[in-house]
RNA sequence: GGAGUCUUAGCUCAAUUGGUUAGAGCGCCGCCCUGUCACGGCGGAGGUUGCGGGUUCGAGCCCCGUAGACUCCGCCA
């Protein structure tokens, strides 16, 4: 046996007994005699001390030794000399006195320590493996394997089967940009790598598969973000004759179980509900962070005659008037005072209009244009206290609810209203528009894909083309502000799907190219179905507190797509090339 | 494609209004140190201040450009 216990084993019990460890040196304190060496694996941390009086060749090769060295002790499991146990240590009542020193592999002069938190995230990820080092990595990787085990094993007791799809796939219009890989055998065609499982996954409906799940690799060639990137992990679910209600009570209990096994706490179901327009009415966004109220309040009855012309004339175009008060932040500074009209602004308003209550008075530009009543409608609805700023939004019913819902995050970052806390706040988001027009591609997009079914009841509103109208059967699983996971209940009949395509302007003859094989299962008897699919780098990311997905995959890639350890992506040889048909057009600086 | 912030030793940071030879801690190298646990002490090496240009008697600091990193907007069925 290469080692006898691991780092974070021995205790009183053992002492006395011969023993071997193996691993990295996180530590190592000289005292010219007697030397002290943390020895760290992945459980923890054993102190070893060498004593000349002990052992004199040992003592001296101990010298030697530098942090990150990986070795082998043997040795005597001793108790700490009265007085010095370490309380901070899980083994720290003892020390082993080794008999035997193997030194397996120096480490180099160390490229950052690991003892300190670094900001250098380039420098990071260029070593990333021993960046992984860290405690907190070693944690974060062992709650995505449990969570993704908790997933499987409770899948699997609600029937559900793990079936692969395939990674070389096709190429689907509208969504994101695909990753494309060239085919030799087909020389000037492409496979792309699948955005999601989802055409597959419904055709496992229609091949009976009936419970169908997968921990499945995505790929979408899009900028990157924080909580974003170009191969992410998707837990994608499909079940056949399943209603919104079955795809909630299985997606909560699954959540329930992922946070049991993970942070070894009780999550509480079932998730709240908000239809779309609730919540973007109320929180100014489709994945609302309810930690903190600032709600939307609408204002539309009390300023239906209002003199004041920005909110008279934004309702009689048939918007909204609704404003938050951002309590007790009335002594915001200019920085930011601009920075929020910025972000007004950078979301559709023409400006920003406010009330701060400052010495008992209402300091605003255009609290002059208000009457009594007026005042006394904002006065009660928003309950307006000393200290508070209001801020108003004046415009179509989508922007005055994006408006308010940005300034509402942004403030409370700057109050800092969610420092500390340790809620989990799960809703479900229901009710999605089926469709959403789009200005630069001069037509109507599906707002979730394009095999989302619209609501039974909304389908006279598709019919009358009043496609901006009509309700899919979709829905998100939001968790604090962030989007986990989305799902809906799908087309399966022929004559619907083709339809929607038709809404979505892909013609008959695209049809039959890009999704013919699609049509021709729903032909072939194809069950009632619906899924969901849930991010599992974002879901750990907030079962481990991170601010980043990046923080929570082995080996992620920066900014620019750039795997900074590997240097991908890389130039590939001309021959390669040849044999793929391949010619690159133009040099950028030939 | 756009906006913001940042870039000084291997790492984390400092450097007054533009002013002498750009400093400190950690790490590294050498010497000392027998109960530490962020061990300690003495000494040493280590810098084209991202890069290019400009203003100035003088630039780490001001201006212009450029590269890179991060965050956000667009984009993400």
């Amino acid at each position: 046996m290469y080692r006898t216990h691991h780092c974070n084993e021995l205790r009183k019990r053992h002492i006395g007994q011969q023993v071997t460890l193996a691993g990295w040196v996180h530590v190592s304190r000289d005292h010219g005699g007697v030397i002290f060496i943390d020895l760290r694996d992945r459980e923890g941390l054993t102190q070893v001390v060498f004593r000349p009086e002990e052992n004199a060749e040992l003592a001296k090769q101990s010298h030697s030794l530098r942090s990150e060295d990986v070795i082998r002790v043997t040795g005597k499991v001793a108790p700490r000399v009265a007085g010095t146990g370490n309380p901070k240590l899980a083994t720290g009542d003892i020390e082993l006195l080794p008999s035997e020193l193997e030194i397996l592999n120096r480490a180099a002069d160390l490229p950052f320590p690991l003892d300190t938190e670094i900001s250098n995230e380039d420098l990071r990820l260029t070593y990333r493996y021993f960046d992984l080092r860290r405690p907190r990595f070693a944690r974060n990787l062992r709650l995505r394997h449990q969570a993704a085990k908790a997933t499987r094993d409770y899948l699997d007791g609600q029937g559900y089967i793990e079936v692969e799809t395939p990674i070389l796939s096709k190429s689907t219009p509208e969504g994101a940009r695909d990753f494309l890989v060239p085919s030799r055998l087909a020389p000037g065609k492409f496979y792309a790598l699948p955005q999601a499982p989802q055409q597959y996954k419904q055709l496992l409906m229609v091949a009976g598969v009936e419970k169908y799940f997968q921990i499945a690799k995505c790929f979408r060639d899009e900028d990157l973000r924080a909580d974003r990137q170009p191969e992410f992990t998707q837990i994608d679910i499909e079940s056949s004759f399943a209603e919104p209600d079955d795809i909630f009570a299985l997606t909560e209990g699954m959540l329930a179980a992922v946070f049991k096994a993970t942070r070894k706490i009780e999550i509480k179901t079932p998730f709240e509900r908000l239809t779309y327009r609730e919540a973007v009415g109320r929180y100014g966004s489709d994945k609302p962070d309810r930690r903190f109220r600032m709600e939307l309040v609408d204002f539309g009855e009390d300023f239906k005659s209002s003199s004041f012309k920005v909110f008279r004339g934004a309702l009689d175009a048939g918007g909204v008037v609704k404003a938050i008060n951002a309590k007790g932040f009335a002594s915001l500074t200019i920085g930011q005072s601009d920075e929020l009209t910025e972000i007004a602004k950078n979301f559709g308003a023409k400006g920003l209009a406010f009330i701060k209550v400052e010495n008992g008075e209402w300091k605003s530009p255009i609290v002059k244009f208000f009457t009594a009543e007026e005042k006394a409608a904002l006065q009660s609805k928003l309950e307006v206290a000393e200290g508070d700023l209001i801020l108003f939004a004046a415009d179509k019913w989508d922007i005055a609810c994006e408006v308010l819902g940005r300034l509402r995050l942004r403030i409370a970052e700057y109050q800092k209203l969610l420092e500390g806390n340790e809620q989990l706040d799960f809703l479900w988001v229901t009710d999605f528009p089926l469709l959403q027009w789009s200005a630069e591609d001069n037509k109507w997009n599906a707002v979730h894909h394009p095999f989302t079914r619209p609501k039974t009841e909304d389908v006279p509103l598709l019919d009358a083309q009043k496609f901006g109208e009509v309700r899919a059967e979709a829905y998100d699983v939001v968790l604090n502000g962030v989007e986990i996971g989305g799902g809906s209940i799908r087309i399966h009949e022929p004559e619907l799907q083709e339809k929607m395509f038709g809404v979505l302007g892909v013609n008959a003859e695209e049809q039959q190219v890009m999704f013919g094989h699609l049509l021709r299962a729903f032909r072939l008897g194809a069950p009632p179905h619906g899924g969901i699919a849930l991010g599992l780098d974002r879901l750990v990311m907030l079962i481990c507190g991170e601010q980043s997905i990046r923080d929570v995959m082995a080996f992620p890639k920066n900014n620019r797509g750039i795997d900074l350890m590997s240097q991908s992506p890389a130039d590939v040889d001309q021959r390669q090339l040849r044999d793929l048909g391949i010619k690159l057009a133009g040099e950028k600086n030939a």
